[in-house]
DNA sequence: GCCCATTGTATGCGGGCGCATATAACGCGT
DNA sequence: ACGCGTTATATGCGCCCGCATACAATGGGC
């Protein structure tokens, strides 16, 4: 969001920092535009049922996780509300199942079927082309190493500080 | 979106340039969350309201821009029909005036009003420290300027080859 | 064994978004 | 001056999101 007031040519204080953010930003923005429209069109998943079952299909054992540990992976991209729709919408369209877990009565466990796991193949290689269409064709390897590096340090020294409400459930 | 299938140790043929995506993915999505909780919560402004008062406070003359402008730079986080009403609703709380064009009938000319003007000024200072506090603080700005070139190659590189549909009106 | 705070999930509700479409003004060709 | 394709904006509609809240199950304290 919001790449306002650019530091073009002599201007303010000039901060490196705020300069990277609003470049960040704009690569996010455009590129996943286009990703997101790649999986759409191509492979008829909309970006929230795939990054569901993204995270399903590297559950151990095979394909099954609670429904809380899910909301843990897409947080803060889903609220737990927007989650527990996102699952039925995909129980209708029959790419996973939903049971009671049998050692907690409270809990869902949710379980890939095998279409599920069809479709998420399929959208898999539309994503990861896309991806390189539009990204990594433009960046070289090295690069890419150390914009990994950067960002990989910015997770981390994130997830140390006390950054507040971290925790899914708060207030 | 989507952080799937990480190359965590000894995976795959491993793909510099996806796993600098996906690194992309998760700062932005984590660090935005925060940003945006400041802008809402101190500055009383969602981030589309934000943006929007970003590129009109820089609009020359004084805060005026048609719509039409704006939404190009705008897009393609708001369609033309979602920009149509946050317009609507920023005029609703008097943050911009909304004009006929004596130029060309058709068109409408947003003009920043005093009330706008602060609001953003206010809001700007929230943004700018949010961003330092979650995303700046945690890069030297040695790094920060590599990352903003290799991200600054990417978009220009995209903009160059030809992308479909980067014009607002397609199809 | 009974409370009761906590945890896991679902639902009512209001709101914002994009798509398709409508409406109106423009301007060029004739 | 008329027609018609184009451009600028608005609106009907359906969908999805988050917040607040409801509800059910759990487990530790006593």
């Amino acid at each position: 969001m919001a790449e306002p007031v650019r530091n073009g040519a002599g201007d303010e204080p000039l901060d490196a920092q705020l300069d990277g953010w609003r470049s960040l930003v704009a690569v996010y923005q455009s590129v996943l535009h286009d990703v997101v429209r790649a999986l759409e069109n191509d492979a008829g998943l909309d970006s929230g049922v795939f990054s569901a079952l993204a995270y399903l299909a590297r559950a151990e054992p095979r394909g099954r996780m609670r429904l809380s540990e899910l909301l843990e992976l897409m947080y803060p991209r889903y609220s737990q509300p927007g989650l527990s729709r996102l699952v039925q919408r995909m129980e209708a369209d029959g790419l996973v199942g939903r049971h009671a877990d049998p050692d907690d009565g409270r809990a869902t466990v949710l379980q890939m079927t095998r279409a599920g796991r069809v479709r998420f193949a399929r959208a898999d290689v539309i994503y990861t082309d896309a991806v390189r269409d539009h990204f990594g064709r433009h960046l070289p390897a090295a690069e890419a190493r150390t914009l990994r590096n950067a960002l990989d340090a910015i997770l981390r020294a994130r997830a140390t500080s006390v950054s507040p409400s971290r925790t899914v459930r708060a207030r």
